[in-house]
RNA sequence: GCCCACGUAGCUCAGUCGGUAGAGCACAUCCUUGGUAAGGAUGAGGUCACCGGUUCAAAUCCGGUCGUGGGCUCCA
C-alpha cells in the first residue's frame, strides 16, 4: 500500500507523484504556506473533497479557495453547520432541516416551538464564535443506511431521517461531526471550526416550508453570512446597505413618484404626478417605436363576459390568479386578468387573409390579478398593472422571423432605458400540455433559431413553458440581486384553437394561425421599479420627472426667471421654477436630493446678459450659457434619450 | 395564504417601571433679498393602524383584525 503513488496534476500543468493517502492538506502545506492558510477545499478530477481526504486516485487537481464560487460554497456550507450546532446548543430540543450555502452566505431550517428572534442572533453568534476558538476537527464519515437512520433516531432528529429515506439505494450516506455535533451531509467541509473564523453575522430569520412544499408544517429559516476576512464582511454589510438606498419603496416615497395607500388597496398603484411624468414618457416612447415596427395599437375595456373567460380556458386554469366575478342584470363579468381574449376577438372580427398577416395588436392592458397578500412587494408585485401587452398572429412560416423582430425590439427597448445585462431563459414543454408534440417541437426550434439568431446567451429552463407553448423570458436584476421577469415572449396554439381563428391561406383553404403573446416591459409598474432602482432614482434627463429647475437668486429676478422658464416650456422641456423664499444654497440642496438633472441659477449677472448659471447634478457648477445655447443643449440630450 | 418582526404628526424617528405624547424635516405666518448642498422667529398639526380585554389608569400588557417588511409557496 505504502509503495503506491498517485499522479496528480496541478492548474499550471505541473505534475508530481505523491504517495497515495496523501490528503491535500499535506500537499498545500509543501507548495505554499500561504496558499494553505487560504486553502478551503480540494477538487480533484471535478469532485470537491476536502482537504483532510486522503487522495487515492490520478488526476488533475486544484486548491479552492474563498476567491472560487465552490470554494464559497463550501465556506458558506460548513458555516450552516457551525450556525446548526451553537443552536442546538442553546435549544437541544430543535430539529435540523437543511442549511445549504446560498447566493451571499447561507441558512438553516430548523423546527422549534419557540420562535427564535433577531434578539437571539447575538447569543447564537456568541456561541458560534466559541466552537470556532474551539478549533474543532470536522470529521467525515460514511455509514450503511441502517446505521445512518439508527444514529438520527438516537439523537432525534426525525428530519434528517425523512431525508435518508428518500435517498436513492445508491447513495452514500455520510455525516460530518465536529464536536458533540454530527450533521447529516454530503459535504466537503473545511477541516476545523477554526478554519471559518469569526467574521459571521446572523441576518434574518423567516419561515419556509419543509421541503418547499406549502403543506409541509413551518420551519424557521435562518439566513447568515461569513466571511474569512474582517473587511470583507463589512463590504458586503455596506453593499446591503447601498442596496437599501435605492429601494424603490424608499425612493419612491422619497421623489414623490408614487405611493400604496391602505385606503386604497394593497397592491394597487397610486402614480402621483411625477411618476406618471416618467410613465408617460415612456409609453410615448414605446408607441412610437411600435407603430414603427409594424404594430397596431388597440383599447379594450377592463372587464367582459365571463364567457369569454370561460371560452379562453381562464376560468379554469387561471381560476386561482382572478378577482371574482361579478354580477350585473344576471349577467356576469369578469375583471380581466389578461388582454389576450380582446385581442383575439378583435382579429376575429373579419376574415382573414394570409395577405394579412403577420397582424400585431399591441395595448397597454391594465390587468387586475389576485396575488396573495404575502407576495406583495412594492412595485414590482402588485394586484392591478399595466402590461404593454401585444399578440402577433402569424403563419407557422412567419413565426421564427417574427420572434427575431420581437427580439430586436425588446433588445433595443431595454438599452435606450439603459439595461445592458439580463438573463435569457428559453422554458420548454411543461408534463402538462396542450397540442401536438411537433407543433411544440417547431414553436420550440423557431425560439431556439431565434435566440441563435440574436447571438443571445441563454439557459435553458426544461419543463418551465406555459402549458400553451413554449417562452423566452428575459429576466433584470434588482438592487438586492433578485431578478425579476420583464419581457417575454411566448408561443401559443392553445388560444387559436380554443377560439378557432383562421385565415384564408394562398390555397383558398382555411388554415389556423399561430399566436405570439409578448411584453417588453413585462409591467409598467414592475419595469418601473426597476428602473427606479437602475438609477438610484437619479433618472437621466430624457426620463427625469422634472429636468430641470429655474433657481432665483432674490425675488426681483422672477420676471426673468420667468421669461426663461416659458421658453424652455416651450421647446418641450419639463422645467419647474422655484420661486420660495430661500437662499439659493437651500434651493439649491433641494434639488439636488430630489435629483434634478440640470439646475439653473439667475441672478443680476444672468438677467443682464440674457444667460443661465448651469449647474448639473453630481457635477457641479459647469458655467453660464446663452439661455438658446442650454435650450439646444438640453433638447439634443432629450432627443438623443441621454 | 403560511412563519417571524413591525405599525407613534405628511416624512424620518424618540417615548424609561403602565400615570393621558416629543424632536428634526415638511407645512402656515412673519422677519430676512441672501451667488452654487440647510438664514431666523412664531404657529398649527396626533382617536399613538383599527376593534376588544386586563387595570383606578394603556402608545406601553393581552387577544383579534387590517396594513407593511423579510422570507416560503406562487408569479408580470
Amino acid at each position: 500500500m505504502s509503495s503506491q503513488k498517485v499522479k496528480l496534476r496541478f492548474p499550471d500543468g505541473q505534475e508530481k507523484e505523491y504517495p497515495a493517502g496523501i490528503t491535500g492538506e499535506e500537499i498545500v502545506r509543501e507548495i505554499s504556506p500561504r496558499l494553505a492558510k487560504e486553502a478551503i477545499a480540494v477538487k480533484l478530477n471535478d469532485k470537491i473533497i476536502e482537504l483532510t481526504r486522503p487522495i487515492t486516485e490520478d488526476g488533475d487537481i486544484r486548491f479552492l479557495t474563498f476567491a472560487d464560487k465552490e470554494g464559497r460554497e463550501v465556506f458558506w456550507h460548513s458555516s450552516a453547520h457551525l450556525m446548526a450546532q451553537a443552536i442546538k446548543r442553546i435549544y437541544p430540543e430543535a430539529k435540523l432541516g437543511i442549511g445549504p450555502p446560498i447566493e451571499d452566505g447561507f441558512y438553516y431550517d430548523i423546527e422549534l416551538d419557540r420562535p427564535i428572534t433577531p434578539e437571539d442572533f447575538e447569543k447564537i453568534e456568541a456561541e458560534m464564535a466559541r466552537i470556532v476558538e474551539a478549533d474543532y476537527p470536522i470529521v467525515r464519515k460514511e455509514l450503511p443506511r441502517q446505521k445512518a437512520i439508527e444514529f438520527f433516531k438516537n439523537i432525534r432528529e426525525d428530519l434528517k431521517i425523512e431525508l435518508i429515506n428518500d435517498f436513492p439505494d445508491e447513495e452514500v450516506i455520510s455525516a460530518y461531526s465536529q464536536g458533540e455535533f454530527t450533521d447529516l451531509c454530503r459535504g466537503p467541509h473545511v477541516p476545523s471550526t477554526g478554519r471559518l473564523g469569526k467574521h459571521f453575522k446572523l441576518l434574518s430569520v423567516a419561515g419556509a416550508y419543509w421541503r418547499g412544499d406549502e403543506n409541509n408544517k413551518m420551519l424557521q429559516r435562518i439566513y447568515g453570512t461569513s466571511y474569512p476576512k474582517k473587511k470583507m464582511l463589512e463590504e458586503h454589510l455596506h453593499r446591503i446597505e447601498e442596496a437599501k438606498k435605492r429601494d424603490h419603496r424608499k425612493l419612491g416615497k422619497q421623489l414623490d413618484l408614487f405611493s400604496i395607500q391602505e385606503s386604497i388597496g394593497n397592491g394597487l398603484i397610486l402614480w402621483h404626478p411625477k411618476g406618471a411624468r416618467v410613465r408617460r414618457v415612456m409609453e410615448q416612447f414605446w408607441i412610437d417605436e411600435h407603430y414603427n415596427h409594424g404594430y397596431e395599437l388597440v383599447y379594450t375595456p377592463h372587464v367582459a363576459k365571463l364567457d369569454l373567460w370561460e371560452r379562453s380556458g381562464h376560468t379554469g386554469f387561471y381560476r386561482e390568479n382572478m378577482f371574482p366575478p361579478m354580477e350585473l342584470e344576471d349577467i356576469h363579468y369578469q375583471l380581466k386578468p389578461m388582454n389576450c381574449p380582446f385581442h383575439i376577438t378583435i382579429y376575429k372580427n373579419q376574415l382573414r387573409s394570409y395577405r394579412d398577416l403577420p397582424l400585431r395588436l399591441a395595448e397597454f392592458g391594465t390587468v387586475y390579478r389576485y396575488e396573495r397578500s404575502g407576495v406583495l412587494h412594492g412595485l414590482m408585485r402588485v394586484r392591478g398593472f399595466t402590461q404593454d401587452d401585444a399578440h402577433i398572429f402569424c403563419t407557422p412560416e412567419q413565426l421564427t422571423d417574427e420572434i427575431v423582430k420581437v427580439l430586436d425590439l425588446v433588445i433595443y427597448i431595454l438599452q435606450t432605458f439603459g439595461f445592458h445585462e439580463y438573463e435569457v431563459y428559453l422554458s420548454t414543454r411543461p408534463e402538462k400540455f396542450v397540442g401536438s408534440l411537433e407543433n411544440w417541437e417547431a414553436a420550440t426550434a423557431a425560439l431556439e433559431k431565434a435566440l441563435e439568431v440574436k447571438g443571445l446567451n441563454y439557459e435553458v429552463d426544461p419543463g418551465e413553458g406555459v402549458f400553451y407553448g413554449p417562452k423566452i423570458d428575459i429576466k433584470i436584476k434588482d438592487v438586492l440581486g433578485r431578478s425579476w421577469q420583464c419581457s417575454t415572449v411566448q408561443v401559443d396554439f392553445n388560444l387559436p384553437e380554443r377560439f378557432e381563428m383562421e385565415y384564408i391561406g394562398e390555397d383558398g383553404k382555411r388554415h389556423r394561425p399561430i399566436m405570439v403573446h409578448r411584453a417588453l416591459f413585462g409591467s409598467l409598474e414592475r419595469f418601473f421599479g426597476i428602473l427606479i432602482e437602475h438609477y438610484a432614482g437619479a433618472f437621466p434627463v430624457w426620463l427625469a420627472p422634472v429636468q430641470t429647475i429655474i433657481l432665483p437668486i432674490t425675488d426681483r429676478h422672477h420676471n426673468y426667471a420667468q421669461k426663461v422658464y416659458d421658453q424652455l416650456r416651450r421647446a418641450g422641456v419639463r422645467v419647474e421654477l422655484d420661486r420660495r423664499n430661500e437662499k439659493v444654497g437651500f434651493k439649491i440642496r433641494e434639488a439636488e436630493v430630489q435629483k434634478i438633472p440640470y439646475m439653473l441659477i439667475v441672478g443680476d449677472k444672468e438677467v443682464e446678459s440674457n444667460t443661465v448659471s448651469v449647474r448639473h447634478k453630481g457635477e457641479g457648477d459647469i458655467g453660464s450659457m446663452r439661455v438658446d445655447e442650454f435650450e439646444a443643449r438640453i433638447v439634443h440630450e432629450i432627443k438623443l434619450k441621454k
